[in-house]
DNA sequence: CAGACATATTGACATCTGTGAATGTGTAGC
DNA sequence: GCTACACATTCACAGATGTCAATATGTCTG
């Protein structure tokens, strides 16, 4: 069982790896399966299933499966997720100080 | 030197742990100096003073030293950076199916 | 079904990271 | 100056992570 830190610090482990970094660069331009992310990257084959893997486990990647192939893009939901708890994690309640 | 992507890992590195995250939520509440981060947190101190660093680092919190004590607070020019980062690298600038 | 292909999983290994004990550095009070 | 205090740095080490080679799984084609 995982605490909520725990939970949250997976999703933003997405972002902090740089080959990581470099597959949703690629993604950005639309959905990619993983044979042209491999062409375009230098890692191993099983070196992008395992960035994939944490990618969608994170909830920033989804995966669609469509015969042989595994197509991958950005979920706008999973960003839009991370994006609120940065916003979250980062804001400052100190309303001690805005009354001032 | 450190490639782009490996200094926007660095940032998000900040929110990867979970010990990290918890100084982060009591630092919501306002500058605290590191004794009273030590109190609340089950760590050693060279732990804390290993994390503040990293915090510090990512831009993500700020130190201000005061005589023996340093007070940290959450950065929000730095926050605001990575609130921008995370948004830059999840948007997909897939025009082609906007216009269907 | 056999063989080719796309991807996932496993195993082994080097590097990175979190941790606490010990030590170093700088400051305040005597 | 000496001592106490707050914090940083160094060291050593266990566990996590990124990597590739090898192997397994699943799918398409003939």
């Amino acid at each position: 069982m995982l605490t909520v830190h725990q939970k949250n610090a997976k999703i933003f482990k997405a972002f902090c790896d740089e080959n990581r970094l470099r597959i949703l660069e690629l993604l950005q331009s639309g959905e990619k399966c993983a044979c042209k992310l491999l062409d375009d990257l230098h890692i191993g084959q099983s070196t992008l299933s395992h960035h994939m893997r944490i990618l969608c486990e994170s909830g920033i990647v989804q995966a669609r499966k469509e015969g042989k192939w595994t197509h991958y893009s950005i979920s706008i939901k999973g960003s839009a997720y991370a994006q609120a708890l940065l916003i979250k994690l980062t804001e400052t309640n100190s309303t001690i100080h805005n009354c001032k």
